[in-house]
RNA sequence: GGAGAGGUGGUCGAGUGGUUUAUGGCUCCGGUCUUGAAAACCGGCGUGGGCUUAUACCCACCGUGGGUUCGAAUCCCACCCUCUCCGCCA
């Protein structure tokens, strides 16, 4: 969420910065200042009567215990109390609103980021490494399937479309991957390796903004017969891991937080039917390794830079060729203010394979969890949070395979990954 | 799953219907004293919101949500969570 107090100040530049995003989001800006209005104004109203409320029944106490007769008192009250029965339902239907109608506006992009109506406009900020030179890549499925790393069907028996059965090499090599990454975040860059649960409340998914705009995305249990208890698996480890820190106040000296965590994470992928539906490059459930920071306002955007490095170092440690592209600010996503994503190459696919997505968010989702600090002054401010999907393993797994196989069929791990995996090649 | 106990500020902990404006201790911060430190003493120390140029002031919050009452941390109902014991279990 944005601050109010930041738009009520300056709500015309706000709206600019907006707009930068593609349409007019003035009609949205002003509507919650008009919210914004009536609540501050009903509710200094009806704090004025609580205050008088409060003095009178002290007062019929005070009589009381003098024997002294309160009834004609008591009755003020009452009618007091019927004024502030009937302010109440505007100070929480203007309360309610005005939350609601911030939470549908849009992080403000950083003034930095390239204006751009969608991901054709997306400026490619780096390339790293060159093409493996292939004569007629095959596709992972077909080198997954011919080395038995991989069985489609075999998941299909157990869930249906979406999942995969890894066996053997296969499943050692999702390992192998597994560990590498952790060693090299923790080992390397000093990230805190966590290990969180993967169900989680419905306030953790509307912590991190989810909820409630992606619900038909998700897998939940039912609720109980009064719609309470609902769990959901978690959509990427972001949830649980920056939930860590939701309705916390840090101390500045705590900051930066670092955190690194291996998890499985669950989408319906509702409406992508159709969509890379081939191999492993879009499944309900797959590993990731995350990145969260927990950053002090000064230093997010620097720390972003650093994180996205991190991100990145994974693709060189293994000699794989990607470029890193900068969202513009028509493909932004919601909660941002900029974004990295980083694409690996898929030969076998002919395109770059989005494997990572490093994001800073500012105080947009820190306000949100009410995740703030004491800064040196001793006042309480929003910490800024940063997220890069450390990488998504399927991805990562396809642009191995395909970018490491050989003209005998064989997969040619890169040095790096081998002793993780036990042996330098597959096959 | 069964039975019992409990949830109050950073922490411990008092408070069972009205001078409670949430007592008191500890931690922490500032000050006095000291060569320095400790001790002692003095002061400060929750969150959100409203109103303000600013102070001051005002409102709300005692696990969460309802209810009773002129008035609720306190009484009633539902739920959540924690602890102890029993049962079951990888």
């Amino acid at each position: 969420m944005l601050d109010i107090r930041e738009i009520r100040e300056n709500p015309e530049a706000l709206i600019a910065r907006l707009n930068a995003r593609g349409g007019d989001f003035g009609p949205q800006v002003r509507e919650v200042l008009e919210c914004d209005n009536i609540r501050r104004k009903s509710e200094t109203e009806q704090q004025a009567l609580l205050s008088q409320r409060k003095q009178t029944s002290k007062q019929i106490g005070m009589l009381k215990a003098k024997g002294e007769d309160t009834s004609a008192i008591e009755a003020e009250v009452r009618g007091i109390n019927d004024q502030i029965a009937a302010l109440e339902q505007t100070v929480a239907q203007a309360n309610a609103d005005q939350e609601r109608f911030l939470k549908f506006i849009p992080n403000t992009p950083h003034p930095a980021c390239p204006v751009g109506a969608d991901e054709s406009a997306n400026p490619v900020v780096r390339e790293w490494g060159t093409k493996p030179a292939l004569e007629n890549p095959r596709d992972h499925l077909d080198l997954a399937e011919s080395l038995g790393l991989i069985s489609i069907d075999d998941a299909t028996r157990i869930a249906g479309s979406g999942f995969a059965v890894y066996r053997g090499a296969g499943a050692r090599l999702e390992r192998a991957l597994i560990n590498f990454l952790l060693d090299l975040q923790t080992r390397e860059h000093g990230y805190e390796e966590v290990n969180v649960p993967h169900i989680v409340k419905r306030e953790c998914m509307e912590g991190t903004g989810q909820l409630p705009k992606f619900e038909d995305d998700m897998y939940g249990t039912d609720a109980d017969e009064a719609g309470r208890n609902q769990m959901f698996l978690a959509p990427t480890a972001e949830v649980p891991v920056t939930n860590l820190y939701r309705d916390t106040i840090l101390a500045e000296s705590d900051l930066p937080i670092k955190l690194c965590a291996h998890t499985p994470c669950f989408r319906r992928e509702a409406g992508s039917a159709g969509r890379d539906n081939r191999g492993i490059i879009r499944m309900h459930q797959f590993d990731k390794i995350e990145l969260v920071q927990v950053v002090h306002p000064d230093h997010s955007f620097a720390e972003l830079e650093n994180l996205l490095g991190h991100a990145q170092a994974v693709l060189e440690k293994l000699g794989l060729h990607y470029r890193t592209i900068e969202l513009c600010t028509g493909d932004l996503g919601f909660s941002s203010a900029k974004t990295y994503d980083i694409e690996v190459w898929a030969p076998g696919q002919g395109k770059y394979l989005e494997v990572s997505s490093c994001s800073c968010f500012t105080d947009y989702q820190a306000r949100r969890m009410k995740l703030r600090f004491k800064d040196a002054d001793g006042k309480n401010r929003f910490c800024h949070t940063l997220n890069g999907s450390g990488t998504a393993l399927p991805r990562l797994y396809v642009a191995i395979l395909e970018q490491c196989q050989q003209p005998d069929g064989t997969i040619l791990l890169p040095p790096a990954l081998a002793p993780y995996f036990g042996a330098d090649r597959i096959g």
